[in-house]
DNA sequence: ATGAAAGCGCTAACAG
DNA sequence: CTGTTAGCGCTTTCAT
């Protein structure tokens, strides 16, 4: 009486498209048609379809579906990393955008390793997904290849590269702006920051729109500082040097640039564990306008880019190339960025 | 010659398990069994399989494996708000673990919305996922039945349902412990606040912890709030007041147990634009410790969850369930919170 | 050690 | 309007 196991009703195998339509006394196909909601089928039986499908609880095999159609409406989502705020807002954003399209997306976390990617790509490709958003882009070719040679729609959203569609802000202009309003502020001695975790083509052109906004106002020398947080220590230039020695003395930086608002933050926090205030002894400015930027407490001053507006871009852009309402070469969609003030720059002090 | 639209390769589709076949000479049950690395096929015909998968580029249809075996590798996860960095970091979490077990993450976001979560779960379950896993869980009981008539395996992680297995902190023992270091710090009247983001179930228990630690300590009366940020008002035992009333007077509470870390870094906000100091005038604890709380500004004194731990915990019981290798009743697995001190909590000022 | 055949659950022509 | 017939790409007996 006790069995062993509890194995009740495990054995119940989920009701397809043909116990639906014996229920119904219709052929499968009427079935199908109904689900899909076709026109051509009388009120009468589209009626009794629709009570099988109550009665039996059927709920179409998506699998099936998509075996036969030879293509899913899974889009594969792949991020740098979650724990980063952007990222996981862009997720969200680009999640509920692609569910409004009709697309579930698949994510793939890769915490900026270009092994990781790869592999995620793959399982994305085993899965037949109808295209790939890459919210984070390592920026290796081997991947490119791969995914070329299988015409899956690849957009890059809030990264690049030559070979997709892209979606995103203007780096350079970005960044320019952000160190823009440094110089207006008066500073003259202005670092770059940037943390691993930001990929490479995003701080590439990031610190290229810092130098070129340096050159512009007739300042330099730009000083490239890649830094590992928590570490005191990081590479400046290419040498290692104490974090330290850039905020103090008479040659110190009096203003940061930081690659994204976490490099920023995590600056700031160096800076309140070694006594260095902001925005009096530095000012530093971000890039992405986090949520955490707007808090009181941090009140970061920084690039704000427009995450919704990229994610639902970006959604828009391969769901028109899947469905083939967007042919021809690969496009670039650019949005602006806007410099959000807070209090983590200030007028440089006089002397 | 020149097309009106590239169309190039568009055409090519990829290779099936029947083209590496004839390339390979041989038949496609073989190929199956080199590519599922069975024993038994010789030397030689593996190599000249592999060579054909190479050079056809062959990358096995995941959706028809699963079709035949009538189950998928694919697990689903209803998150709460990715947006919430304790999600974002459960959702890293599981995924990672979930790769590392042959599963592949499948997200929902639901905005803690009891209407999306069920569409995303209907989705999910269209997938034929093999099981859920809940990260957060609105507790709407429609959703349960829903889902048990498929008998996918269901397991919700820090949070909870008789239904299904769980693995979770104890939140009430946890708000307990939360409390009881604000009663020993000498306070007296000690505030609930919450927020809507936060489901229900962690709720209720976090709040029954909370006042249970007050009913031992002979303290009262319990007092809940219930707070949407960045409102100046909340609801106060039921009724609406303004949010200062609380910590002003001679019966202001002087600390408040914060249902969540979220709660408690937005009050601390509120608290800082209204120019209450943390924690002379009022001590805060959180609860969940995300990576945020141990910013030396934020600096908030919080229960901690083993994010990393559930999340391997709960991959590894829905993991053990799917492979049937776990059978019989709902089982729960509890694991221990801890406190982390931080500086938004102090000794209450004498007088 | 390898191959042939029968589906998995569904859609997509095509008949009736 | 409804039913019949082929598959989609793969796994899985069962023969050989």
């Amino acid at each position: 009486m006790a069995a062993p196991h509890d194995s009740s009703a495990a054995v119940r195998r989920s009701p397809t498209i043909l116990d639906v339509a014996s229920q119904a006394g219709v052929s499968k196909s009427t079935v199908s048609n109904v689900v899909r909601g076709l026109p051509g089928v009388s009120e009468a039986t589209r009626r009794r379809v629709h009570l099988a499908i109550d009665q039996l609880g059927y709920r179409p095999n998506v699998l099936a579906r998509q075996l036969v159609q030879r293509r899913t409406s899974i889009l594969g989502v792949v991020v740098g990393d979650l724990a980063n705020p952007f990222f996981a807002e862009m997720a969200k954003s680009v999640e509920r955008h692609a569910a409004s399209r009709g697309y579930t997306a698949m994510f793939c976390n890769t915490e900026g390793d270009s092994q990781s990617e790869l592999a995620g790509v793959e399982t994305l490709l085993q899965h037949r997904v109808a295209g790939i958003i890459f919210l984070a882009f390592s920026g290796d070719s081997r991947l490119m290849q791969e995914t070329l040679e299988h015409q899956v729609p690849v957009v890059f959203v809030s990264c690049s590269a030559e070979w997709g569609d892209v979606v995103s802000v203007d780096d350079t202009s970005g960044a320019a702006l952000g160190t823009n309003h440094l110089i207006e502020c008066g500073h003259r001695r202005i670092a770059y920051v940037s943390i691993p975790e930001l990929e490479d083509q995003s701080d590439v052109a990031r610190y290229e729109g810092y130098a070129e906004a340096l050159r512009q106002a007739g300042l330099g020398p730009a000083v490239r500082i890649s830094w590992s947080p928590p570490s005191d220590h990081a590479s400046v230039d290419g040498v290692d040097r104490h974090l330290l020695e850039m905020f103090k003395g008479p040659h110190r930086a009096t203003a940061v640039f930081a690659s994204n608002d976490v490099a920023a933050i995590s600056l700031q926090e160096f800076a309140d564990r070694v006594s260095i205030r902001v925005p009096q002894d530095i000012s530093i400015v971000g890039f992405d306008d986090v949520p955490m930027a707007g808090l009181a407490r941090i009140a970061l001053t920084t690039v704000a880019q427009p995450r919704d507006e990229l994610a639902r871009l970006g959604i828009s852009t391969i769901a028109d190339r899947i469905e083939r309402k967007l042919k021809g070469p690969p496009r670039t969609t650019l949005v602006d960025v806007n410099l959000v003030t807070r209090n983590s720059t200030a007028k440089l002090a006089p002397g």
